[in-house]
DNA sequence: AAGAAGATTCGCT
DNA sequence: GCGAATCTTCTTA
């Protein structure tokens, strides 16, 4: 597989990021998924993104130049995986809410505890669990070679659909949220033009 | 120092 | 559909 370049603006990385494929290449073998629904959360005025109110120690990460993980622990229990998407100094990053599952399948499952494949990666705190995700992984640089973590070119989406983002309660009239409308492993419910 | 909220998921009703 | 689980982080509600 080879690796991407990246687009240099939040949202239209978020577009792009669908249809690659996320790549983690661990000893026990690859994972692997391809990207079929984003969440942006904006540089400068977006009251939901963790880098609203600043540079923190969480989300340190988030200011990293455009490609490097910012990867979070939340509800006491997930970790959830992004992309940062500008330049060095501005939080801005994209959150990857679900892939379609392609390599290392076998270890999804265990990871998981399931074997429906519309169930191991379909939603954020999930995919970071298929991926075998944590702490370890906040900072990497995605486009590095030789990196565990990395972005693969795939095939783009032959739509992508759009809607609010799901779960945050501020800006939550910003119609962020992209995803390729056919696939099965999409997370949530609002598809299809809903932006409530 | 303490408390509330959170970019979620799962199981039960 | 609703609430619990579970804990880190930031704010001071």
């Amino acid at each position: 597989m080879r690796r991407t370049e990246l687009p240099a603006e939040t949202v239209t990385l978020a577009r792009f990021l669908l249809g690659a494929v996320l790549v983690r290449d661990t000893p026990r073998g690859r994972i692997a998924g391809r990207i079929v629904e984003t969440e942006a959360y904006l540089p400068g005025v977006d009251p939901a993104s963790h880098a609203y109110r600043g540079e923190t120690q969480r989300n340190r990460s988030m200011y990293l130049r455009r490609g490097h993980a910012y990867v979070y622990f939340i509800y006491g229990t997930w970790f959830c995986l992004n992309v940062t998407s500008e330049a060095p100094g501005i939080g801005a990053a994209i959150l990857l809410r679900a892939v379609e599952p392609l390599d290392g399948i076998a270890l999804m499952e265990r990871r998981r505890g399931t074997a429906r494949a519309t169930d191991l990666a379909r939603g954020p705190g999930r995919l970071a669990a298929a991926f075998g995700l944590d702490r370890r992984h906040d900072g990497l640089d995605l486009c590095a070679a030789g990196s565990e973590l990395w972005l693969a070119a795939g095939s783009p989406p032959d739509s992508i659909e759009e809607s609010v983002r799901i779960g945050v309660s501020l800006a939550a009239d910003r119609v962020l949220r992209f995803f390729e409308p056919e696939s099965p492993f999409v997370s949530g419910t609002r598809r299809l033009n809903e932006r409530r």
